[in-house]
DNA sequence: CGCTTGCCTGACAACGCTGTCACAAGGTCG
DNA sequence: CGACCTTGTGACAGCGTTGTCAGGCAAGCG
């Protein structure tokens, strides 16, 4: 800028009234200090901007796995939000693990963020003293945090569970496994909490199988050739979010095995296996986009009381809950 | 760090050392400077630091749509490598747009990212005076550019394309058609030119069906009508890539059409629908790698002319790729 | 005892920009 | 004709670090 300042006769701080866009600049000076700048390359200093001015204009999401689609989704979505409103996005994973987050989160600290999305690893991080000292401003995506309440965006997980035991009911089926990844993930319990409560408030069958992750193929295959020997064998299991509906739908191919299905998480070609899978669908779009507004919202100084968003669901019916022919032919036998 | 300075009164500059582990600072000095520090929750500012230093250790990565499967695991990849090695990761989406393009990366620039990891949207941004003039090192991904050569990862598309004629021909396929994206991607131009050029090789009709896309579902549904309505009509089509690949699966099933089809890019559940499908399988996590090694190799100071890595794909063969029963019947019929 | 050596520590400038304030020139007004 | 405003411009400090260099002090050496 210095140089501008000295090939355009000016000083430096005109030049910074030009490249600003800063009123109060005569049209002459103006224009020979943009041929200037044209004519060297100058490319304002965006870091040293920053400095002086204290907001980065950048804003970081921290997932847990940025290939896994319903992140990569929420990615996508609050890119754009940031970049409508002139500000970057640092993506950072943590891999699901807190300490990594620990250290992610201090990381985009440092380098003062103006405000963070976060799915969080584990379920303590607003009381971390280094991240809540800084007064960053955080928004909680897909699962909240323990200790005083934090701005979070979820998913309506109770209602979505409802919404598939209902379907699956309504279909004939009595005997409804639920299949919920890792425990450690607060959504797989929610979801498996609300599976409890549900299938309890119909009345249906007590032993009721439930099984957490984290599943693989192998292992789920194991499973359902276990309870499809039992004496009175499940007819429909619930998944509790994208990779697990993903394993059971290889697994049961693997085996052979013919159970009703509604999965939590819409994916891409769901509608184009046979049968075609039911859902809960969550928008992963609306999600992050819920989340980024919130957060500008406080960059722009809103300071009502920490606000906690669920975000409906809906289910996509499909075939995948129908009582299977096979079972049907069963139970007319006797 | 003043203020940590003055608690524990000694200068900023041993403040500094503490806090970036230097040597050559008292063990009791730091232990005090340490104790301040946590007391009154200090945490640098990576912004000043990085004006200081010159290096922000920050990289970019700029796509077209971080929704798309095919990117966001590029991402994920370019995220892992980036965090191992101390760098952030910001992210960007151009929406395919040449413009728009331009404008991320100025932005990118002026924040004095250390390289970037592109997939072009245009095909002459190397050549864009500005970016160029920064000497910011750039890995083109996906697509190459024009103008002089610069350092590109780029799948296999010829060898991909061979395998997929080669396999439909081998299963008794001889009227293959190839629906492309938009021919404004130099990928998709160039997976088409591969097919023209094996058709032609292997001597199969001259009348090959080529359609550039966009391609909509209901227009792949009209085209797939108008096409079945033909004298002799198309057995097989190729894909040229995973989004062409979704919408013409959904075609085939709303028109009911029968079809062989090699789709390029593998996808999640292309082996569980009916029949599954065979594909081009290219490594978007190896691609994403590779760039980053060469981008991190430039920025360690290899000044080796600029290299073109091609990325081997690797036909998965599965079941879409036979002739379909219908077909054989038809066939057989005169 | 004076001199060198090595170890700690601090003063200071600089990274590149922008906010504040001051000032000059020209115009307007009573 | 002086007081006052408006417009365009510049000097300067300071954002929070770190690299450089210099200095103080104790130990080692002849």
């Amino acid at each position: 800028m210095a140089d501008v300042a000295a090939e355009a006769h000016v000083s430096v701080k005109t030049v910074s009234r030009v490249v600003n866009r800063e009123p109060g600049v005569r049209r002459d000076t103006e224009l020979r200090v943009r041929g200037v700048i044209d004519r060297i390359g100058f490319m304002r200093h965006d870091g040293a901007r920053i400095l002086r001015q204290g907001r980065t204009q950048t804003i970081a999401l921290v997932v847990e796995d940025l290939a896994n689609p319903f992140y990569s989704q929420i990615g996508a979505a609050v890119e754009r939000e940031a970049r409508v409103r002139q500000h970057q996005l640092i993506t950072a994973s943590a891999e699901g693990s807190p300490t990594r987050e620990r250290v992610v989160l201090e990381g985009l600290i440092n380098r003062r963020v103006d405000g963070l999305v976060v799915v969080p690893a584990g379920e303590r991080p607003a009381t971390d003293p280094t991240v809540s000292a800084s007064g960053t401003p955080i928004v909680y995506v897909d699962r909240p945090v323990r200790g005083e309440p934090c701005d979070t965006v979820i998913s309506d997980n109770p209602g979505g569970v409802r919404s598939a035991v209902e379907h699956l009911v309504a279909n004939g089926h009595r005997r409804i496994a639920f299949l919920g990844d890792d425990a450690e993930f607060w959504t797989a319990r929610q979801r498996r909490e609300a599976f409890v409560a549900i299938h309890d408030a119909l009345g249906l069958p007590g032993d009721t199988r439930i099984a957490m992750g984290p599943h693989t193929v192998e292992s789920l295959g194991a499973r359902f050739e276990a309870w499809s020997r039992e004496r009175t064998p499940i007819t429909a299991v619930i998944t509790g979010n994208n990779r697990v509906t993903l394993a059971a739908l290889h697994a049961m191919r693997q085996v052979g095995v013919e159970l009703g299905l509604v999965g939590y998480d819409d994916f891409e070609l769901a509608d184009l296996i046979v049968p075609s899978v039911t859902v809960i669908h969550q928008d992963p779009a609306s999600i992050g986009q819920k989340a980024v507004l919130q957060l500008f919202a406080r960059l722009l100084g809103d300071e009502s009381p920490a606000q906690t968003v669920v975000m409906p669901t809906r289910l996509l019916v499909r075939e995948s809950g129908r009582l299977p022919a096979s079972i049907r032919a069963r139970k007319a036998l006797p």
